[in-house]
DNA sequence: ATTAATGCAAAGTTTTTGCATCCTA
DNA sequence: TAGGATGCAAAAACTTTGCATTAAT
């Protein structure tokens, strides 16, 4: 049987996402990591990171070719800026929305969501 | 002044994904474009679909390193079955979020945004 | 006739994978 | 010490780009 065992590679990586705001790429993480695992690989970080989101641990966001991963998997949204790529957490939504409520659609039921909105961040906006 | 010129790739591209549902590939636009127009590239695929998402005449779903095109452009929801992989639209979304209503944001302006549901369609619910 | 757009191929990015080795349980 | 996980490197998958040529206006 195929049971699982945790590798201070899993721990750091983790430890890390769970740290940060910033929606790291798989690359990131691999820079940050290596900073206290210098000899741990990309394929590692891929792999954990694949096996993390399967688990539930962290949730992947899809974003222009690259995966961004983010360590808080509590329901909430992303606002991906369109110039600077930048995403953002956008915590109080949909609230009063049946549907989320109800996770009940003519096509099936729902068992999970992800929300982006996509504009220019105000940061971006003031150049 | 750099006027954009009319050709038959961008014309055959963007029929392609207005009579279709399914929410390809850009490789998946190259093969089927292919069969219209056997000398088409997939570099200039990739430059049309730029093109034309830039221009917001089709809109590009990032998922797992491959985006996906769509070439409805109003701003519509996807339940996404976890069995069969079907992607249904979901056109009634949301109808009372004051978000959406109001595309305002503390960190920006909505664009517009996009909404994916996951679960099994009644279809495989069948079975 | 201009020059935007294409086809081709080569290069750039991001991600996956095979395999010997390492290390957790 | 068994076998899950890693490191390494090579390959795969996806996308971009330079340049000569083609073709829309």
């Amino acid at each position: 049987m195929a049971t699982e065992r945790l590798t201070s590679q899993k721990q750091f990586i983790l430890d890390y996402l769970k740290s940060v705001k910033t929606h790291p790429s798989a690359d990131k993480v691999y820079s940050a990591v290596r900073k206290k695992l210098p000899r741990i690989s990309r394929g590692t970080v891929y792999r954990v990171l694949d096996n993390f989101k399967d688990k539930g641990k962290v949730q992947a966001i899809p974003a222009k070719g690259v995966s961004h991963f983010d360590g808080d998997t509590s329901s909430h949204a992303h606002f991906i800026c369109q110039k600077c790529n930048r995403i953002y957490d956008i915590f109080d939504v949909c609230s009063k929305c049946s549907i989320l409520r109800n996770k009940r659609l003519k096509v099936g039921r729902i068992n999970h969501y992800k929300i982006y909105f996509y504009g220019i961040c105000k940061n971006c906006s003031k150049n």
